[in-house]
DNA sequence: GCCAACGTTGGC
DNA sequence: GCCAACGTTGGC
């Protein structure tokens, strides 16, 4: 049981979507980034914990709870020509990219970055990190429990 | 829209 | 393998 923090910009799939989604799942496709792509093939497993982060809007931070419900398999939209996330050196064969599916389980008060910023505790989360722009990172035990605090306020 | 930071591509 | 050029992310 490991956890994570997902970013997805909400004009594209905010954590309300994915609430209005059939059994509140959606495959967590489009990740063209090979360190968060070895991040879900590598390290994620159904039951594992994921902060939903809204990012490139106007208030960005943790907006949900939601969990990793399948394991790592081909990401369809590589094999697409119509898809944004089309990739033509993708093999269906000799898959690239990978998703998970994703269940949220609830909506929370959004959790601002410029809120996390200043709690002591959480300095080291990897999100935080000057710079850190990967869609898929790490969170410790002790980091979701703290959020998790912070979010029954 | 700006721009810092990081990732990818491709010539050599 | 180096590295310049270019592309992307994402907060502000």
């Amino acid at each position: 049981m490991r956890y994570w923090l997902m970013k997805s910009e909400p004009d594209e799939i905010s954590i309300d979507d994915v609430l209005a989604a059939p059994k509140q799942t959606i495959p967590w496709f489009g990740v063209r980034n090979y360190q968060a792509r070895n991040f879900m093939r590598d390290g994620m497993q159904p039951g594992d914990g994921v902060l939903f982060y809204h990012s490139s809007c106007p208030q960005p931070g943790i907006a949900g709870i939601a969990e990793v419900v399948s394991a790592p398999y081909p990401d369809d939209t590589q094999f697409d020509p119509q898809s944004h996330y089309y990739d033509a050196k993708a093999k269906r064969e000799e898959p690239r990219w990978i998703c998970v599916d994703v269940k949220a389980l609830r909506k929370t008060r959004l959790l601002p970055l410029s809120e996390l910023r200043t709690i002591a505790q959480l300095e080291d989360m990897v999100v935080l990190q000057k710079g850190s722009r990967l869609s898929i990172t790490p969170v410790t035990p002790g980091q979701w429990k703290t959020i998790a605090t912070l979010l029954k306020e």
